[in-house]
DNA sequence: TGACATACCTTGACTGTCGATGTAAACTGT
DNA sequence: ACAGTTTACATCGACAGTCAAGGTATGTCA
């Protein structure tokens, strides 16, 4: 099994799209959700999530809509797609593989506990 | 608890310090100890590897020293220092610390098995 | 009215990684 | 003896992901 290159520094987009597998989502709803589900480990910026949506979107994993609140404020809906759920799946499982991948080799030379 | 931007990309580092809390390596032999403390996880590429190796001697993490084998092969090791024993701990918290707010966020919004 | 939060977005710069390529010596099979 | 492979080090250019900084506009509240 081969992982992309990019998984780690990708898994914004995992992440992303897992929040979105919670049902559709605003960008600037997903910054603060990120932080709030991580317990403030993750602090995405909008500089890294905005342009990630928009190829999650190019790319057929996500569609956006728009939505006026009633209050009268505009937002960018996302709605993770068939594709995108199947890419969630797929990432999840580099995911475990890579990180498993990584305390093997932490364990084999560096026991650490806590 | 803040960790850099690039742990994840970063995460090489970390990985190489972890062999050489194991003993002395030289760089060729890393790439091959790597792969196969992972099983086949990590493929480190020598172009990654030796800048790597450069900037964790510049930065004081590793000492590095010449020694030829019987055959006359030349090799260069690198050696752990206290500080670079002490920035492996702190990165091997971090990496526990991103891993488990990844698992958080993944298991909140999309449960998987296997 | 002014300050702050919400909400979207772009740009330029930086870092880590890789593929490609280079060099040179030692080993292996014929 | 020779050719091909492996060992061992290294650099370079390109690319992707991230961020800080900045911009725009509207709603909320004192």
């Amino acid at each position: 099994m081969k992982f992309e290159k990019t998984l780690l520094s990708g898994s914004n987009a995992m992440l992303i799209l897992s929040l979105l597998s919670d049902g559709d989502k605003y960008g600037y709803e997903m910054v603060q959700e990120l932080k709030r589900r991580s317990e403030n480990v993750f602090e995405l910026k909008e500089g890294t999530l905005y342009p990630l949506l928009h190829a999650l979107e190019k790319s057929g994993d996500v569609k956006a809509y728009d939505k006026t609140t009633p209050a009268g404020r505009e937002r960018r809906y996302y709605h993770l797609s068939e594709k995108g759920a199947q890419r969630l799946q797929e990432k999840i499982r580099e995911w475990r593989f890579f990180s498993e991948g990584v305390n093997t080799v932490l364990g084999a030379a560096a026991p650490v506990r806590g």
